[in-house]
DNA sequence: TATTGTTATACTCTATAACTATA
DNA sequence: TATAGTTATAGAGTATAACAATA
């Protein structure tokens, strides 16, 4: 048998990885936003539901979600309206208000992430030893902050 | 020389992965969107503007942004009151308008990728083998289409 | 005084539907 | 008829500034 005529397949420049950096992330939000729509929910009202597996104050949402203070009334207005998620007045500083899932919230979180899983059947194609490379790979990269 | 004491690791699960591949989308869009900013554009407006390597017809600006065709209208008129890029109608067929970047969106975008690359600095760290390793990773986790 | 959350405002992005001009 | 682009509309996200309540 003879050596497999792989072509040596030269690196990418940093640049060209930054492109393939950008159609990732692109088709992630793709992704994660058409899952869920399906549950009538826009992508950062998804974001913002994926973010409460803890309670969290707006302002700590604000943060995560790297937006105004102000645009987190309206969005946790919209949630709470269909009854996804509650406010609850902080008992040791009355000036914070906590953001919890109801029920129906948390329902509605694992089948948006079960949806986002299935539909990236690449990831589960991955061996352990490529989950843990990207893993890696991708905290070298972005190393700190961000949702 | 003892071996040195590196735990083992453990491969991350699947949906580990998942989390950290929305913290690394978010990452780079809070980096991107910064830094379109500071050129006094939002985001669409610099994906867009990433888009015009070459001309481009309206339609095919609403397919890359995955969004419907009457929004690109208002991005690309935004675009042109601020003389980054023109319509031309398409001499073969004069139901397309080509949208082109002028001399001075060309700049923009120069400066956007420029301002995002040195965001980057941990794409630059990578080793040769790394950066084609990632390349790799993240063309089988997102095999096809999107920006 | 400083911080948390809200409101008011204006702008951008978004999908839907109806329209025009071309093909 | 079908397609490319636009307009009109309504809703959602966005930053800024000003405000009330609390610390």
């Amino acid at each position: 048998m003879t050596e497999p005529t792989v072509p040596p397949a030269p690196a990418p420049t940093p640049t060209r990885l930054m492109d393939e950096l950008a159609r990732a992330a692109a088709a992630y939000y793709r992704q994660f936003a058409a899952m869920a729509a399906e549950s009538g929910l826009t992508l950062m009202q998804g974001k913002t539901l994926s973010l409460l597996r803890e309670p969290r104050s707006m302002r700590s949402l604000a943060e995560l979600l790297a937006c105004d203070a102000s645009n987190i009334t309206g969005i946790v207005d919209r949630l709470e309206s269909r009854g996804l998620v509650r406010r609850e007045v902080d008992p040791a500083d009355r000036r914070i208000k906590n953001v919890l899932l109801t029920e129906e919230g948390e329902q509605a979180v694992h089948r948006i992430r079960a949806r986002v899983m299935s539909g990236l059947s690449g990831l589960e194609r991955l061996s352990e030893e490529e989950r843990s490379s990207l893993l890696a790979l991708l905290g070298r990269v972005f190393p700190e902050g961000a949702l």
